[in-house]
DNA sequence: ATATTTACGTACTGGTCGGTATCTATAGTG
DNA sequence: CACTATAGATACCGACCAGTACGTAAATAT
């Protein structure tokens, strides 16, 4: 504040709140489904005005999207990291199974707002729906890279394609955040995960 | 025609054409998501009156209600019935996964009205909601008895309690209808199925 | 014929939606 | 002071929604 040297712009301040209105965004579209939920509705919870959050943000279109983005940089990108930890295969995919499972609480729901996107991608406006495809690509890029190095060290053998595993691995993961969503037990899920995973930790074939 | 013994009722004769609604209801709500199909677009499709339409049904509920009960007896039923056959337990699912992975037709949409909406199951009025949960109970019921079936003859052996392993199939299953209605590779889920029911085709066994 | 019963469909209600026209408030600038 | 630039929010637009009021058409009953 000492002798703040950006001179103030030249008309009446700006008052709008544009980080507390994308907390509101991201946790209205986390916890509902994206959709469903209006801009309307978003202006009631944040109390703000409806043309001051067109004004800040366009359209609904590129609200979505800069909830995304702020969501994919604080929530999203600090999973992903753990992926290309130096860990063994088991522990890194038990922390992944853990993390997708773990249930609702006051300040972080359950499951993971792009998922919730992908499963209404064709409701999504061009922005978005773009941005979340090209987030997905990013998961599977890294389940990739982590697959092929832990398959370099033995760690894990391919019974496929290293695309097919890792397009699996991101399929099972988002059904399971999906399933944790719509209040699924997680235990049961967690059961379900070590199924599915287990041609993984355990190579013994495919089923042809 | 040759001497109709029922006698005519009172009023004006009736020409609500009930199956022809319930076709193209049917057909909407598998093709589209259920939600996001109006009853105005209904009415429009089937070239019908909204009030004709709410005489017969009484409200959006009971009409979804309706087209799910016939979609479950005539599309649904035949194929669960398919799994109490006495084929080996890698023939049924072959054909099982064959069916969920099937590409759309003109008169066939790819996909499952049911899947479709369970994934929407919190949007949906109380008669329909409790009457997809029912039909999903009675999915489990039949994988049960199947896996139970194949486990008693050796054919299948059940590297987890045979409800979990019963919820697992159709979970599974249920994704599977879900990302081939949402325009996937069929071949690539299909290498998915592979993939996910390897742990009960070749019962090596679980993760831990 | 006339009354009665039943079905039909136009045109409406009250509501929410995404998006905006417009007026006012608050700042710097001359 | 007047002028300009920016932000504020009320109150609106047209579209669509689920659901219905109500006048009319078409049959039987008397």
């Amino acid at each position: 504040m000492a002798g703040d040297g950006t001179k103030r712009p030249r008309g009446r301040p700006k008052t709008f709140d544009r980080d507390r209105t994308l907390d509101v965004a991201i946790d209205s579209y986390w916890r509902g489904s994206a959709d469903s939920v209006s801009v309307n509705e978003i202006c009631r919870r944040a109390n703000i005005s409806k043309p001051g959050l067109y004004r800040e943000f366009g359209d609904e279109d590129h609200l979505m999207d800069a909830a995304l983005t702020r969501y994919s940089e604080t929530v999203l990108g600090p999973v992903l990291a753990t992926v290309t930890l130096d860990r063994p295969f088991g522990e890194t995919l038990d922390s992944l199974i853990d993390f997708v499972t773990r249930v609702e609480t006051p300040e972080f729901p359950s499951g993971c707002l792009i998922a919730k996107m992908r499963s209404i991608r064709w409701r999504l406006g061009p922005v978005t729906g773009s941005h979340v495809d090209e987030l997905r690509d990013n998961a599977v890029a890294a389940y990739t890279a982590w697959l092929q190095q832990c398959a370099d060290r033995g760690q894990v053998e391919l019974p496929a394609p290293i695309d097919v595993i890792a397009t699996y691995v991101d399929s099972q993961l988002t059904m399971m955040l999906t399933r944790i969503s719509a209040g699924e037990d997680p235990r049961v899920v967690r059961a379900h995960a070590r199924l599915a995973f287990a041609p993984l930790t355990n190579p013994t074939g495919n089923g042809s």
